[in-house]
DNA sequence: CGGGGATTTGACACATATCAAGAGCGGTGG
DNA sequence: CCACCGCTCTTGATATGTGTCAAATCCCCG
């Protein structure tokens, strides 16, 4: 969990001109112009002047150790949050203690839009490793989208896509079996991995076998003995944390007719 | 399922002044103020002048018989649609053409935001019953929110919620068995016709067993010997499609630590 | 009144959960 | 730097919940 060089190198590039501030909390100098997330991130498809009002969102960022959270289900909700840098997961408490992964979120991705319909966070979103968050305050973000219709339209699309997204899951957790539901959940990262200019064959998981077993409706032994049988198929390779996808076309076909 | 007319008695109390069009499209003078829906719709919350204005939205209606959608999957997406009064089942198709339900659709209820990430529908939107829905062309909305900063905070709830009712619908999958699934899924749907000014005890199902077997993630089979034990145990009467709830207590302990 | 889909119920198969034990690895402190 | 400790992961044996297959019944619709 600490092989992560690499997969911050890119993220810290911009260079943010810290200025001192209580807590975790650091005042920046924004330049979503220089993030290269900006093309997942909340001001895609902006340009020009649209673009640098679209800046004025963010004015703090947050750094989070592993294991800290943006924030915990019954929190007020404030803000947005946009992934900066680092690997989360959104889960769901039950009253047993148990939770429920709802989500893992990696850069550019948005966090906290559950609370937005209740004024409540529902779920707790937790650092899987350290990272560092853009924070938006919602009443900005709804302040400037009146004067932006491009910045309310990309807004309006995030919240979309995840909508689809849950849909997809609500279909994993429906009507896959284990092996195919690990499948999808791999090619899936993969996909996100590339997508951020990260090797989409080889890479380090941030969670568990249980948060994959939370997420996947299963149980972190069946999330194993899946796990070796990609292995022994030699669809995957897997070390602990580190997976190395060397049959991606073995690994759609074990997905049944659900691939893509 | 023709026993509706009670279920439909309100919804039509407005009676719209309909001028001819083509196919099932209705032209009607709309009158969100003086929809029963209205507070569970998207003028939710909006008063005087704003709330007049917010009519502008809404210009056509169309309804629709059973089994006729408003929308397939790969639809361009053009318009969201309220659900005035009637029935609908969301779904997302298969390769193999099996169905996945991802939800189920009562009066108030926006339909189609899942095509406003890519602009085309990912799911289909099917009516279980005879229905109308109200045409929100999406265009009309996003120039209208820019002047109404209500109507803007509230088709932000509407969406948010969705997505918070999408981490319930996970967590069932993910984490519940059978009978605390129909369980969570009865007492769902009793909450929801209460809030519509129906009985919260007695009801009729407009979806067959295999519905809602796909929405939870369960074979018909295993649905129809929920409901038998459930009958067994004095908690429901069940005759076919009409459900009394004889126990509310009991169903929902019958939800473990699940409940509400 | 007849036909066909929807539902119920039973017997059995199978996938995944559960319980248990041991190995591997990482972090910590001496 | 090494050894220990604890957490994570793997693997096996067994239990159990749900799926599958099949047949009979029920209704709803035409």
């Amino acid at each position: 969990m600490t092989t992560t060089i690499e997969i911050h190198a890119r993220a810290e590039a911009a260079m943010p001109l810290r200025t001192p501030a209580p807590g975790n909390v650091t005042k920046v100098a924004t330049r979503c112009a220089s993030c290269n997330l900006r093309e997942l991130c909340l001001p895609c498809g902006l340009t020009g002047s649209d673009a640098t009002r679209a800046e004025e969102l963010v004015y703090t960022r947050r750094r989070l150790k592993r294991g800290e959270t943006v924030y915990h289900a019954g929190d007020p909700f404030i803000s947005l949050y946009a992934l900066r840098s680092g690997f989360f997961k959104a889960t769901l408490m039950l009253d047993d203690g148990r939770e429920q992964v709802t989500a893992f979120h990696m850069g550019g991705e948005m966090l906290g839009m559950d609370g937005i319909g209740t004024g409540i966070h529902s779920t707790s979103a937790v650092a899987l490793e350290d990272s560092e968050v853009c924070v938006i305050p919602y009443a900005k973000l709804q302040e400037l989208t009146r004067d932006l219709p491009g910045l309310q339209t990309q807004f309006h699309k995030v919240m979309s896509r995840e909508i689809v997204r849950e849909h997809g899951v609500m279909l994993l957790l429906g009507s896959m079996r284990a092996e195919e539901r690990l499948a999808a959940f791999l090619l899936n990262l993969s996909q996100r991995f590339n997508a951020r200019g990260y090797s989409k064959s080889d890479f380090n998981l941030r969670m568990t076998r249980e948060e994959i077993g939370s997420y996947l409706g299963l149980k972190l032994e069946t999330v194993s003995r899946a796990f070796s049988k990609f292995q022994d198929e030699e669809l995957i390779s897997v070390q602990q944390k580190h997976i190395r996808i060397l049959d991606a076309v073995g690994l759609k076909a074990a997905m049944g007719q659900y691939y893509n």
